[in-house]
DNA sequence: GAATGACTACCATCTGTCAGGTAGGCATCT
DNA sequence: AGATGCCTACCTGACAGATGGTAGTCATTC
């Protein structure tokens, strides 16, 4: 029986990273940095991740798998059409935490720089919330069944760009009347 | 008189950091290549600009400017309202490309790290495409004059998110689909 | 005594940056 | 006309620091 019970390392580097990720990128993540953060040396860190594009991809994922869970609990903590309203407030929360942008969005932009395994981790993570968002959208009744993974993606485009162009002015407000913007298009329900 | 007219230097570097820029972002950005590209030494952009900040300083105000210039191109070329749903043409332009990204998106989601100069360039070219949207939101009679700011600043963002999206699939008619679905959905007109 | 988790000490490579040099062109002064 | 000096547009060679990565060591725990 474990009875240390130590807050595993890994996991704390995976936090650390997944932070430093969204702030800076795939490209400017650095073991250094992690490692001070976490408060061991940065060669230590090859011990729980063989390279970076490893660490990458680990980080990559458990993203998406933490993004899932939160898209699981709006569903069942919400069974009406404003489930969806609640959307757009998992990428502000990123925001509001230091003006820090969805890591997939980042890496997407990097993506000709990434190692083919973070790849297909950044890519999961849009099909896990095209897939969310289009569930939803069926189970509103607001748009044709046909259309529906259509238009999930498209939400899911504009909120991400959304979200950069509010970064890009450190200005949460701004995210806000983008989305409400949206609602008034069209694009979002209301 | 200048006799001599050269194909000027600067210019070349400028448009190999551009290039550079799109595809690796502001961090990815480094003299070595550049130079390479240009044929010439990494040192000898020194004399052409004093540091990296202003370096892409130069390349992001220069990518603006060009991008001013589409927009009127557009605008004249056209009186329409049709004037409007050229506008995605502009992203989808890089896109096919090399798949490269805007350069301004890519230096959003880099935003904590980028040099005070690049900043103000990168916030200039969302204010260009935001005023030109604008403009013609309002020549078009479709928004009313108080809310056309406001859609502007939308449709840019959903047209950015658009092109990140495609780009991490790196596909094109992924890019033409979710500017179809915009038009659908109401927040571009069709 | 094996596994775990961390350490120290390196290494090669890449990075932006800088001091200093050079070769040609042009204008001025003698 | 020749010498002088400044300007342009590069080059060479080196720097300090950061980066991802490796090898080998050591203490603790099961």
């Amino acid at each position: 029986m474990n009875v240390k019970a130590s807050p595993n390392a890994r996991e704390t580097i995976l936090a650390a990273a997944k932070r430093a990720a969204q702030a800076h990128g795939y490209g400017g993540l650095n073991f250094r940095d992690i490692a001070q953060e976490v408060g061991i040396k940065a060669a230590s860190i090859y011990y729980h991740f063989p390279s970076k594009a490893d660490l990458g991809a680990a980080v990559a994922r458990r993203y998406w798998e933490d993004t899932m869970k939160d898209l699981d609990n709006l569903t069942q903590s919400d069974g009406s059409s404003s489930t969806l309203r609640q959307y757009p407030g998992i990428f502000r929360r990123s925001l509001e935490n230091a003006n820090k942008l969805c890591l997939c969005s980042f890496m997407s932009a990097e993506y000709d720089d990434l190692p083919e395994p973070v790849k297909r981790e950044v890519q999961t993570f849009a099909d896990v919330n095209v897939a969310w968002l289009s569930k939803e959208l069926i189970a509103a009744g607001i748009v044709p069944r046909k259309r529906s993974e259509e238009r999930a993606r498209a939400i899911f485009a504009a909120v991400a760009g959304a979200q950069l162009m509010a970064r890009s002015r450190s200005d949460i407000s701004l995210f806000d009347a983008l989305i409400e913007s949206y609602r008034t298009a069209g694009l979002l329900p209301t």
